[in-house]
RNA sequence: GGUCCCAUCGUCUAGCGGUCAGGACGCUGGCCUCUCACGCCGGAAACCAGGGUUCGAUUCCCUGUGGGACCA
């Protein structure tokens, strides 16, 4: 048989997606993941970390985690810890940690060299004013001033001696290119508040110099980043081009949204502080936190953003991808468990006591059992008992049978036999022991589902398990008043 | 308003002039099963529109439409 022939049938069903090769790496890869410490990360974070993570992996390097904290107005303090935490979730190969508030020496440095180079000028107009010029594509006055007087502007600016706003260092570009945004566009800029929670100063480098800057002092080879970026990649070519340096490869993918979800930190804050979502970790937001509380595994999500890759175009997520990326890797290990929902409490004629032996996993045996005890009471979902009276299998115990409705509903023993209850098509459902049995609040997104479960679930705080025939959920935590478990998905 | 990207099943994605347009999720029919889970076997489901170029366009070009991004 022809070796590819044997290599497509032996080849799995489900192959995780090859991402495109890059341009120029075959000796090895710097790259970089740049978030702003502004809040924890999102899924939209997640996608640009795994994506250079996973081509760092390929062809062998080095991966910068880069903290991109040189606007004090985007800086959440808490957001330091967070991004790391998130990162450890994750799980990414990180090699480098590189903070820029701790290179402010090193953009003044070359910020000076950008003005001798003619690359840079201090400009003095008012916002208005300049933006006019612009879009007429005339010069400002400050952009004929001689390269001595602009260092020592920028020296002033950097003293402290402007005031917010009444200088900034623009970067020398074209004013007769098409795009207004790309004309003469800032550098640095003076601000006086908030302060910096790491440094003191006045003049704070942009992101585009910045950025420019620290991509060839660190080495960055290929940059794989969102299309919004686009206009900056061509703002930061104008550095390299007057620095006389190479530019990395870079790689633009799609605007990705999901669906139902706010993916901007500044309106999940907003939402946080107007008391709609709980904190950061609300499984209604999208953050890494929310997904890893109702127990996604950080697994899915590298596998969800992979097939996803580096397309261009622009989509809208679907949570049903990432839940069955996850369904597939949490099935197999989560022990299985009763939750009832909204129970009723049934009185079994006619049963002798005993004990059912339910396996914690069928596809796995050698877990072994939760055992039940049946004493006579049960309780059962409420749903399943509106469907009238009949048979009805409770799942590893007997069969018994229902008959009346309401609050005059009765049960009595039918049988053991199983292959009875098939042959009447009985409903095979989930009970609980009444004496046993705890309360449990399974959280959704939709809002709360009272139910009682076994009390077995108390021993697996923080893992996921599946509650039959209702779906998946984290156990989050375990009360005395009862347990509060996370739906993760069904 | 200016500039620039993008366009394949409901969703994600493969495709790089000739394919029965492939896969995954979801949906759905059946089998298996002491869960409505898992597994197995089937099914429905897509090339935004109109012009070119070409023997031949989902694929190349133009226009429109529709999304999106950046600057202001």
């Amino acid at each position: 048989m022809a070796p590819e022939l044997v290599e497509e049938m032996s080849r799995p069903r489900e192959q995780i997606r090859v991402l495109p090769a890059l341009e120029k790496a075959d000796k090895g890869v710097v790259m970089r993941f740049a978030p702003n410490p502004s809040g924890p990360l999102h899924l939209g974070h997640a996608r640009a970390a795994v994506l250079n993570d996973a081509y760092v992996q390929r062809y062998g390097g080095r991966y910068v985690l880069r903290i991109e904290d040189t606007d004090p107005k985007r800086v959440d303090p808490h957001a330091y810890d967070m991004v790391r935490e998130d990162i450890e979730w994750l799980g990414l190969a990180i090699s480098d940690v590189v903070y820029q508030s701790d290179r402010f020496d090193l953009y003044y440095q070359y910020g000076r060299e950008l003005i001798e180079r003619g690359g840079a000028y201090v400009c003095t107009c008012e916002n208005e004013q300049f933006r006019a010029m612009k879009l007429a594509r005339k010069e400002c006055p400050c952009r004929g001033r001689n390269i001595e007087d602009d260092l020592e502007m920028f020296e002033k600016m950097r003293e402290g001696e402007y005031s917010e706003g009444e200088a900034t260092l623009r970067v020398r570009t074209d004013l007769e290119h098409p795009d207004p945004a790309m004309r003469d566009y800032p550098a640095f800029r003076i601000l006086k508040s908030p302060p910096h929670p790491r440094m003191d100063a006045c003049l704070y480098p942009l992101m585009n110099f910045s950025v420019a800057v620290d991509d060839h002092l660190l080495g960055i080879t290929h940059v794989i980043r969102g299309k919004d970026h686009i206009a900056n990649t061509r703002r930061q070519r104008y550095i390299f081009d007057y620095f006389g340096w190479e530019p990395p490869e870079y790689r633009h993918y799609g605007r990705m949204g999901i669906e139902g979800v706010v993916l901007s930190t500044s309106q999940m804050r907003a939402g946080i502080a107007a008391g709609e979502y709980q904190g950061w970790d609300d499984i209604r937001l999208g953050t890494l936190r929310a997904m890893a509380r109702r127990g996604i595994a950080p697994e899915a999500v590298k596998e969800a953003v992979l097939d996803i890759g580096i397309g261009e175009t622009d989509i809208s997520f679907s949570w049903e991808n990432l839940f069955a990326r996850n369904k597939a890797l949490v099935d197999p290990i989560a022990n299985r468990y009763f939750f009832v929902p909204d129970p009723v409490r049934v009185k079994v004629e006619g049963a002798q006591e005993q004990v059912a032996h339910a396996l914690l996993h069928p596809a796995h045996p050698e877990k072994g059992t939760r055992d039940l005890l049946f004493q006579g009471e049960i309780l059962l979902p409420r749903e399943d008992l509106e469907k009238g009276s009949g048979m009805i299998r409770c799942k590893d115990l007997f069969n018994i049978e229902i008959s009346g409705e309401g609050e005059e509903l009765s049960a009595c023993f039918a049988g053991e036999s199983l292959a009875d209850a098939r042959a009447k098509k009985a409903p095979i459902i989930q009970w609980l022991p009444a004496k046993s049995a705890i309360p449990c609040t399974l959280v959704t997104p939709d809002g709360n589902r009272a139910g009682m479960c076994e009390h077995g679930v108390a021993r697996e705080k923080g893992s996921v398990v599946q509650f039959e025939r209702v779906g998946f959920a984290r156990i989050d935590a375990v009360n005395p008043e009862g347990i509060i478990a996370y739906f993760t998905h069904r």
